[in-house]
Parts: C-alpha cells; structure tokens; sequence
DNA sequence: CTGTTAGCGCTTTCAA
DNA sequence: TTGAAAGCGCTAACAG
C-alpha cells in the first residue's frame, strides 16, 4: 500500500493541491476552515508530508552531518548528544559520519553527505596533519562549523578547546604538587589536538626550569587499552633510562580514556595512584567522576560544544551573522582524587 | 553558485540527460566511449549527483534511523558504531534519533523519520512499559529491526539478549561465591530490559532457596551516578532492616555504567570492593575492564549486535528472507577482580 | 481566498 | 546505442 500523497488529500478534501500545501504549512492565506477540512482529510488518510520532494524543491534539506572520528569515546558520543539536542529543537535531521580516524573514510562519508545535499556540517575532532583535502573541491557552498579542528578554524566558524592553555594548567598543577619528573601520554603523533597538548606540557615545563625529555612522551591511541599499554612503556622506561632514584611520578595523560587505561596500567605494575604516581586526564568524560580514584582532569564543557556548534551551523544557514564566530573554551581543571603531593 | 546539475553535465557532454544517467549508474547499455565522456564531462563540473532528486524518483532513501534512547551510556554508541558501520558498506547512510528515554520525544523523532521517508528503522533498546503507540500507524510500511526491545521481539525481526538468563546467570555466580544477601540495582521501574534482569535476579534467588526482598532491590536511572545513590541508598536501608550481622555483600547492577557508579558509592561509604562487597554489571563497556576494581559483567556483544542488527535491516529491505529473524544473545560471564568469595 | 501551472533533478519507459 | 518525454510529490508564483 503506497503513502497517501498531497494529491489524495486534496481530493478527500475537495480542494486542490496548493490549498492543502498551503493549510497543511500553515500559511496565513487559508481560510480557517478550509484549514480544518484539510488538517482532517490529512488526519483521515494518515497524511505524512514527503519530505523529500519537499527538499528537492525547496532545495534544502534540513539535513546537517556530524562528522566524528569514533564513537567508542564517550568524549563525542556527548557532543552528538548535545548537536541532536538542539538540531532537534530546529528541526533540522542529523546523519551521523563515523571516520574511525582513517582519511579516505572520511573522504568518502564528505562525499555521501555532499550529494545527500545537507545544508550543513558539524566536524568534531579527528583533525590529522594530513586531512585537509576535503573542503576546496565540495564543501564550500554548505555550511560547515569546526569542532577542535585547529587547522581549520580560522576558514570556518569553529569551537576550539584550548588545548595548550589547559595541557599547561595540568601540568603546572602537576610541578606546583612538586613533581618533577612527568611524562606524557599522547595521542596519535598526527593527531593535532595531541599535538596542541603536546605544546602545553612543554611550555609548563619549559617556564618551570624542568627540561623537556622526549623518552617522557609515549604515544597512545586514545582508547582506554592504549592508556594502559603506554603506561607499561612509560614504567619501562622508567626503569631502564632514569635509574630508580628519579622515576616517573606523574603523568599527564592527553584524554580521560588514556588516562583511565594509564592508571590501571600502574597498578598492573604494582604503582599505587596517587600514592606512587599521579595522573591527570583531559575531557572529563562522565565515568571519571566514579572511577578509582576519581580521576582529576581538566574539563570540558561537551554538551555545551555539541549545542552550541549546532546552534551557530543554524544561525550561519539562517544567514545570520555570528556575533561570535571563534570560539574558544577554557578546560578547567577538576581535582578529584588522582593527583598527590610529591 | 549553484550546484552543476544533469543537464549541465549532459551539455558539456553533448549528450542527452538520459544518456548522462545511464552513463553515471554504470549501465551496460552505454557505449564505453560516451561513458568515458560523460565521466569527463562530470568530473570537470564537479558534478555530485543529488540524492534528493534520485530518492524521489526511485522511491527509496537508502535512509535508516537509529532510534537510541541514550547517548551517554557508551552501550549505546557502541551499538549505533556497529550499525554505522555496516550501513556505510551497504551504502546506507544512519540519522541519530536520540529519545532520552522521553515517550514523547520518541513518537516526535519517529514522525520526523517517517516524513524523511527512510527506508527502515533500528530500534535499540530504551522500551517502557508505555510505549507502544507509534508503529501500528506510521510505521507498518518500511523495514524495522529492533533490538533489546521485547515487548516487539515478535512483531519484528528481532534481536534480543536473554536478558533473564544472564542476569541468572549473574546472580547465582555471587551466590555459588557465597553470598547470601544479594542486591539489585535495577533500571528505571518501567524499563522492560530492566524488568527481565530483575526476573533472572528473582530466578536465581529462588532457585538457590534464598529468598527475594523487596527491600533489596533499588532504582537507579541507568547513569554513574544514579548508581552511586543507588548504592547509597542501598546501605542505608541495609543498616536500617538488616542489622549489622547481616548486611548486603554483593550487588548485582542492571547495567555497568551503574555497577561503576555503585562501587564508587561503595568506597565513598567506607566499603571496599570486593572484600567487602562484591559488585557485577551488565554490559562489559570498555571502561569495565581498566576500573578499578577491574568490573566483573555479563558482556554483551554490543559491536556485533549493531552489524547484525544492520544486516538484518538490509536485508528486509532487499526483500530476501531472513534465515534467522529472532537472534538472541546470550551475556557471558566475564570475571574480573570486582567479585570475592564470601 | 483558491486553483492552475510550472518546475526542482533525477530515473525510466519507449521510440528512434 | 541514444534521445524525448513523462513523472516522482511537493512548493511557489501567478491568475482568477
């Protein structure tokens, strides 16, 4: 059994097409019960406007992509939560595009989203030095709000993290608790929010007198398991180039995942956190408040991001201008429970 | 500057629309040659066919939405992860509908999802006792799978967890452990998910000749934290009914977002885990197994439920039958270090 | 106020 | 092997 179209609706209704477009889109034009009599025949049939030769004329599609680079980390899970909540609010659809960090899989996803003709986009993290391809060619008539994608911030209205200011705040909350050996868990070295993070914990260290040693920073993948196999390399290392008189006795993690992995990691190793070493995280994802110890962290305001990006998209499609069109967020740091004094 | 349409690729091409179409879907019947020059033809236009025009015309979207009632529990993104996944190898593309567990919310997003004319529809999880309303008018016509929603699992192609078996299963681990007073922390009152764990929990309970009290089963809402009130709760009443000789030694948790937040709750009450409570979940999230202590659950196979769940709706849609149109799950135990003996 | 008409960009007969 | 024409379901002038 097929939809019922405008056309059957007319015809119950006894009047024609446009009246019903008209009446069922509320134009002030209607007389109130010509309104009434179509709103019924509508209701009669099961009436469901088709909203996809809607778009093909009015040529918008109310569409808007979330581009993330994976979903297992709860970190965009809750930017989507807040892009959905308010793309909801306007009526607007959200696709979701899931690039699994890989390049050509975000390529692709672009493409699908271009010739579904969305009227906008929302990339949220996942920038890598290389990806940059994507916009020139397709993406420059839509538009496009950049979530932490630094690389692009100054082509595109865009939310950013400051991510060296609160990579340095960690890490100067980390010397001030007297620590003087602190390393780094990154994330991928092409990652370019790591590499903003990166900068923080130098410049921290840098402006305290404590020298920069590359066997401090490992490298991880964000996930919770990449947290842990990078701490085991770090106590490695530990072992093998500082001597036991100066071991590693805190780490900054670059995200909570990592972070979480990292402390069990050390206690894998028979570390005690934050007796024998102290880590702080980056996000603040939502089970870092109930883990053990409750992670400190710098963080976040997720939520806010997700809405807030998907709140400028919007005014950007209504061709409103943007009051503010750079914004940046101060993470803050959150002292729980796995970070002690020296 | 408006996006280059058919037409302008047929012009340039010097061939008709028609030919331009055939060329571009690959269809045999088009000279090589004309091909090739159609393709060059496309290519310097920039030319991205609209998928907004193709879907009316051919009457299908190629469109499915996932109906998930929670993005901050990473149970789910680790679902819509898989869907997504499988979705984009199909050349499927997925719309996020996020209900926040709202009835209300639910029939709102399902609406917008029928007027977009997707082509199917995954439910995930998230049913109540109440909500039932909105397929038999809308959503008689397209593909529907539902996952972890009982109440459809016959209605439906259908993927279930044997939800009462593994919380059985759960619950008669802690109790060959040796435990006898044994909690539940449940989900909201009208989650069915919730309700079936609850059966498993009772099942056990009996059939070990231990008997159910009410008082030790408490809501929670899912989150950390309404765990960790949960667990408070729970010790209160525990002081208050059990006197001290016989207190709660182990909770069984209807998810682990909540397990984790009830160990937290534990350790802030003074109660360490598992000497002096033994705490499992339901779920096996990543972050079950870097916790600490390292989280004891029935693990569900959220990644593969997600492909499977996809698979199935593919093919629905291509109108094969379905060898299996009731797959069920069954949890498995996964013992980590949040469980003691007695 | 309401109806007629002309597309939106594509696919799909059907002829040539 | 290609082209002409019809039409998917809707909105938007424009006339009445």
């Amino acid at each position: 059994m097929k939809a019922p179209t405008i056309k059957d609706v007319a015809r119950l209704a006894g009047v024609s097409v446009s009246t019903v477009s008209a009446a069922l889109n509320d134009k002030p034009i209607v007389k109130s019960s010509t309104k009434q009599r179509v709103q019924e025949a509508a209701a009669k049939l099961n009436y469901r406007p088709n909203a996809i030769a809607r778009s093909l004329v009015t040529n918008e599609s109310r569409l808007v992509g979330l581009v993330v680079p994976d979903m297992a980390d709860p970190y965009f899970p809750a930017i989507a939560a807040g892009v959905d909540e308010v793309a909801g609010r306007l009526r607007y659809t959200v696709i979701l595009a899931n690039t699994l960090r890989d390049a050509k899989r975000e390529a692709e996803q672009i493409k699908v989203l271009m010739e579904r003709r969305v009227d906008g986009l929302v990339f949220a993290g996942g920038s890598t030095a290389g990806a940059r391809g994507w916009l020139g060619s397709a993406a420059s008539s839509i538009g496009i709000v950049v979530i932490d994608r630094p690389e692009f911030a100054f082509s595109y209205p865009s939310i950013t993290i400051d991510n060296e200011r609160g990579a340095e705040k960690a890490t100067r909350y980390l010397i001030q608790l007297g620590h003087e050996t602190i390393a780094f868990v990154s994330g991928p070295v092409d990652s370019y929010v790591s590499q903003e993070r990166l900068q923080g914990y130098r410049l921290a260290l840098r402006e305290s007198g404590l020298g920069y040693r590359e066997e401090l920073v490992v490298h991880g993948d964000f996930t919770p398991r990449g947290g842990l196999v990078a701490m085991e390399e770090l106590l490695s290392r530990s072992d093998r180039y500082l001597g036991v008189d100066a071991p590693v006795t805190a780490v900054f993690a670059a995200n909570d995942q990592m972070a979480i992995g990292a402390m069990h990691g050390a206690r894998l190793l028979g570390k005690e956190v934050p007796r024998d070493i102290s880590i702080i995280g980056f996000d603040d994802i939502d089970v870092a408040a109930v883990v053990e110890p409750p992670l400190t962290t710098m963080a976040v305001p997720t939520q806010d991001i997700g809405k807030t990006a998907m709140g400028m998209l919007a005014k950007c499609l209504n061709k409103e201008v943007l009051e503010q069109d750079r914004i940046v967020f101060q993470p803050q740091l959150i002292e729980r429970g796995s970070c002690a004094a020296r």
